[in-house]
Parts: C-alpha cells; sequence; structure tokens
DNA sequence: CGAATATCTGAGCAAAGGCTCATCTTCTTC
DNA sequence: GAAGAAGATGAGCCTTTGCTCAGATATTCG
C-alpha cells in the first residue's frame, strides 16, 4: 500500500481534507477503513453509516471527515485497495498460464476466477450494492480489463484461429463471473464442488469448440 | 391481473390497508405502481421515494398508503408483477421446445432467455438494487424455478445421458444471466448482436458435450 | 336529500444519516 | 518549555424520507 489515503479530486472540492503525517493519523485511516469493510462484510451496504464506521473505529465522526471529503469518497478508496487484492491475486492466478496447453489452460483460468471472487465475497457484493458512482466504476472498469487479458490470450492462441475473440473472452468472462456471483451469494460451499469447476470448464471448451472461426 | 392490489401480510401487520372498491381507487393504485416503474426505469432505485412515486403518479401521499401498508409492500407488488410478465413470455418463447432437436432446442432456450431479460431491463435491475428483502427473494425464487426447468429439460433429454442434468441447468442460466445482464448494463444494443447468440448457443452445446455422463 | 361509506389530501412528525465546527489534546521543533 | 502544527472530539445542524392523522371530498344508496 504505497500511497494510504491521499484524498481525491472528483465532484467539486479538489482535496479540502488532510493527509495524515504523524503515525497515529495513519492508523486512524487504517482504522477507519478496516471497521467500514468489517460493517459492509458482516452487516451489508445499508449499516455501512459514517457515524457506524467511526464507531466501530473507536474514532469520532469529526476523524472520519479528517481524511475523507466524504462517505463516497471512503467506499471508493476501499473499492480501491479490494481491486487491488483481488487483481494480484488474479495475477498469481494466471501466471505461467500462456504456455500451458489448452484444457490446462483454462481449468487455470477458471481457478483464478474462483480464487480472484472468493477473496471477500461479501464484501465484493456489498461494495457492488453502495451505489457510489465512482465505486462501481472501478469495479466495471477492473472486469472489461479482466475481459480483455483473457480476449488478448485468446487471441495470441492463433492455432485456434477464433474470428472475434475479444467478443469471447467478454463473453466468457461474464458469463463465469455471474456464475460465481450467483453460487457465492446462494450457496458458497458449492463453489468448491469438483462438479462446479467442471461445468465451468467445460463451458469454456465448448464454446470455444464451437465458436466460429477463420477460413 | 386478477386481484389487483391485496395488501400482503409479510411483517407485523396482517392487512392493515384498505382494499380498492370503487373504479377510481383501481385507477389510484394503478396510477402508484406505474409511477414507481417509471421512476425505477429512468432514475434508478434510489429516486424512488414514496414522496416521489405519490407526486409522479397525481395523488398526495396519504392515498398511497391507504394501498400499501409501506414502501417495501409496493415493492413488492411491482416484483411480483415485473416478475409475472417475465415468467410469461419466458413460457410463451419456450413453447415446443422439447420436441426440437437439441441445437435448435439450445437456440430457442438462449432467445428465451433473452426475450426475458429484455422486457424492461433497467426495471429489473433497479428492482434487484431495491434491497427490500422480500423482493430480493421473490426474484431469486424465480429464477431458481427457472434452473429447475432447465435442469428437467436436460434430464428428459436421456439420449444425452448427463450425470447431473440439475447442476448443469442451473449453471447454464446462472452464466446466461449474468451475462445478459451484464451486456444489458453496459451495452444493451450489443444483445442484439447474432455474435453473441451465437457465443451462447455455443457455450450451452459445449458444457454439454463436456458434461460428465453416467456409463 | 342525507347518512354511511369510500376515497383523497397534505402539513408535518419522527427517525436516520451525512456532515460541520468550535474546542480540546498531543506531537514536533527550536 | 513554549508555540504552532497536527490530530481528535462530539454535540448538534440540516436534509431527506418514510409515514400518520385529522379532516375534506366524493360516491353510493335508501
Amino acid at each position: 500500500m504505497p500511497t494510504p489515503t491521499r484524498p481525491k479530486a472528483h465532484k467539486k472540492r479538489p482535496q479540502p481534507r488532510r493527509s495524515p503525517i504523524q503515525g497515529r493519523a495513519q492508523a486512524t485511516v487504517e482504522a477507519i477503513l478496516k471497521a467500514a469493510a468489517q460493517i459492509l462484510e458482516r452487516h451489508g451496504a445499508e449499516a455501512a453509516t459514517t457515524n457506524a464506521i467511526a464507531e466501530r473505529a473507536g474514532v469520532s465522526i469529526g476523524s472520519l471527515y479528517q481524511y475523507f471529503t466524504d462517505r463516497d469518497a471512503l467506499i471508493d478508496e476501499l473499492v480501491r485497495r479490494h481491486i487491488a487484492v483481488m487483481s494480484s491475486v488474479l495475477g498469481e492466478a494466471l501466471a505461467g498460464i500462456r504456455d500451458r496447453p489448452l484444457p490446462g489452460a483454462v481449468a487455470q483460468l477458471v481457478a483464478a476466477i474462483v480464487a480472484a471472487h472468493r477473496v471477500a465475497p461479501r464484501l465484493h457484493q456489498a461494495l457492488h450494492q453502495c451505489a457510489a458512482r465512482q465505486a462501481s466504476a472501478s469495479i466495471d472498469h477492473f472486469e472489461t480489463e479482466l475481459e480483455l487479458r483473457v480476449g488478448e490470450a485468446l487471441r495470441a492462441r492463433s492455432e485456434l484461429r477464433l474470428a472475434a475473440p475479444e467478443l469471447l473472452g467478454a463473453a466468457l468472462v461474464q458469463a463465469l463471473g455471474g456464475l460465481v456471483r450467483t453460487t457465492l451469494r446462494r450457496d458458497p460451499e458449492r463453489l468448491d464442488d469438483p462438479a462446479m469447476a467442471a461445468a465451468m470448464t467445460g463451458m469454456i471448451l465448448g464454446a470455444l469448440d464451437h465458436a466460429p472461426r477463420h477460413p
């Protein structure tokens, strides 16, 4: 975590908030973010009021507003960190995938997507519901990037001769994402079911089989 | 629409609200529901306050609470109607699917799911965000039912010898649902792209190809 | 018509939540 | 150790929003 909480310039006021300099201020900021994440995970989006966050963090409401311009800025920072973690998990889980033969690579992709969504599923869902515009946009951006990466990877496998690898990549990521999210919400245990992973890899491999190709 | 707005018995008060008898009362109820749907579609979940709904409906806030115990009851009724429409569209689009050979049947299933989600995509999304507990539960229940239907249909095709048709049916519906919803949110036009439908049918057919089977 | 019933009205209450600011405490620095 | 900067406090302002209630208006029907 390089730059801890530099307030952002988004809506109207550029950065009317203080940056933490002393150690205790850093600790305060971390406590606030941790409290927010905990409340979101355990009690959902509606429960994450600024007063509740400050209370759980053990700081006064005034302190919270000394480092975050408003509630949305706080949520934004949380989203940023959450995405960073997911991104790193994803990156590691995807290592070396280019050099593997197709079936194994697909299995690895499935495992990677599952692993990324398992980082903090309830937080993930709560952040989605938070409806901070910037937050939703950030999550969207992250997902789009993953779609592009998969699309490129498919294009790189020239032996497949796919006519529209980008579209297919997006479709696959969105479909798997939907499946994983629904499963996490309704029956998290099920995500460990090997039959689930098998169904997912089957879908991907099958989609590749049936995809339109270049002549 | 048989029973127009009979208030529901869910939380604490059984049905402390009036049922419309005269024609104008019916009209009031319809106006309220229509206004709520319009606001949800055009301005999203947060904009749908009870006061805003009453104002748009051209009735006083008091009238609204004469027919709905609270905001959630109103949302619930909206969800009920929305699901009824989607369900009927789905039912029609699925007619005769059992007697078609597999590839055509799959294409028909894809078309049906797309058609159902196209009924009122923005309303659909807004209702999801509304977070009325009962509302989310109703939508979930509807989706689960569709999953079961697809699962049964797969089991009925005994020539496929699928080991776990129900699981596969659920996975397919959830994956397609996720894909369709994301597409509707990010780029609704894309849903008309034949390549999209092709990708979806490919995923399904492929998943069937690769699915584990009975001996 | 007139009573009874049904419908409608909208000012405003109460609760909730985002956020400010005047004030106090702690730390740094010379 | 004194001054100024950084950090922390929390009562409470202000807005929003769900919802009530006392009463006005409309409809039905003998």
